[in-house]
DNA sequence: CACGAAAGACCGACCGTCGGTCATTTTACA
DNA sequence: TGTAAAATGACCGACGGTCGGTCTTTCGTG
């Protein structure tokens, strides 16, 4: 085979971007280096050269999307003139719009982490999703508690709690996932949502708010994107 | 090797402890079937006969796990004279005295399983425990919402979460064991166990009562079961 | 500017391990 | 004694990872 060098950056880029595609087309296990490497002509040295390990894809690509997809709600983060609620609800709906935007690209990701076969993957996913937005929420949840609106003694607590009320929906998700295309996949849809209405008031309750204050989503978003193509 | 028989229930058991002690020492993957198979002297095509997957294994020694966790808490469960919130700190309590009974083989196992390379065990345990809590929590829930003192809209729902609040203590709970024999154990201890006071009240919240109905843990308990040996 | 050597990106044959298969033998029991 | 189930262990293919070596780029030096 001819070799191309290119720059390290770009290599590992490139890689990643193989990996990333592989991994959300056949999960996480059933891709091998082989795979990866093959879809992109290079060698395994030359993979072995920018990863120490195939483990070393799945972190690396976690990490990328969770940094992606906060530096995406960052100008609401930075706005100083919302107050804490404000803030938390723009957060929320700034994540919902990202995941109407790209409902497709999203859905069909869905499709393959959800399956049993890859619970890693979607463990390492939301861990490392979790592992960024964690100060970002305690950020908020602080402001929050500071500004007297949000009842917590622990605001780092509390945001790691309602994270992981995100991991909660799993088995949620995949239940509605595992219906789609039979004639109990209307139905699922409404049970999903409805879920996730009440895991915006378990959120309203952990902070101390009156149920309804923090929407977790809003008509049709459930639909939106569980019936994109 | 000298060919023995074995009742098949018998064998299968054997094999399940033997795969068990060896997760909790080294991990699942780890350990190799052959590790499993030398541990009691039986040949590759014998564990083949008995279980089809190195990953059926898993399915089964967790839901093992669960089975015999909930089975030890049947009698509280069972108990008519008592109302909602008496089961559930019932059903709370008794999990408490389990885990300090056996603290010391605990802890041991905790120390493999919160391991970051084995996500994967300790998520299918998750999985597996709040598979066979979830329908008994619901029950507790949905007495107390018909009695009165839960005010939640879905109980499976609610069940749904409050069990998943447990694994958003695995961070907390990874650190702790990280900071064993530093001169931070201490504090880490503490911190855990202000953490665990937080979920019980998260779980209040969700069921709509006043914080402290629910105590997640007692005076004690999260030291106890860290420090055991 | 020329050039030679160090750095490091890349190659691909090779290796050990591991999960899993299968033809065969032995045992239990009706 | 026939047969279904239990158990054997040699064998397989795939996979993650290694390693000796090659080729390109960069950069200090005369």
């Amino acid at each position: 085979m001819p070799r191309i060098v290119k720059r390290p950056d770009d290599r590992r880029n490139e890689i990643l971007d193989a990996a990333q595609a592989l991994f959300f087309e056949r999960g996480y296990e059933r891709t091998t280096v082989n795979d990866v490497i093959a879809q992109i002509g290079i060698s395994k040295g030359g993979f072995y050269h920018h990863f120490s390990a195939k483990e070393d894809l799945l972190e690396a690509i976690t990490a990328r999307l969770a940094q992606d997809a906060v530096a995406r709600v960052r100008d609401v983060l930075e706005d100083p003139s919302l107050d804490a609620l404000a803030r938390l609800n723009g957060f929320l709906a700034s994540s919902r719009q990202m995941k109407v935007e790209d409902a497709p690209k999203l859905r069909a990701a869905f499709d393959v982490v959800f399956r049993p076969e890859n619970l890693l993957l979607y463990h390492r996913i939301n861990a490392a999703s979790i592992a960024v937005m964690r100060p970002v929420l305690t950020g908020i949840i602080a402001q929050g508690k500071k500004e007297g609106v949000f009842a917590v003694p622990d605001p780092e607590a509390a945001a790691e709690i309602i994270l992981h009320l995100g991991a909660s929906t799993h088995d949620a998700v995949a239940r509605t996932i595992a219906a789609t295309g039979t004639a109990g996949e209307d139905a699922a849809i409404d049970a999903l949502d409805q879920r996730l209405r009440f895991y915006g008031v378990a959120v309203d309750r952990i902070l101390g708010l009156p149920d309804g204050s923090v929407p977790f989503v809003e008509p049709g978003f459930t639909r939106a994107v569980m019936t994109a193509r």
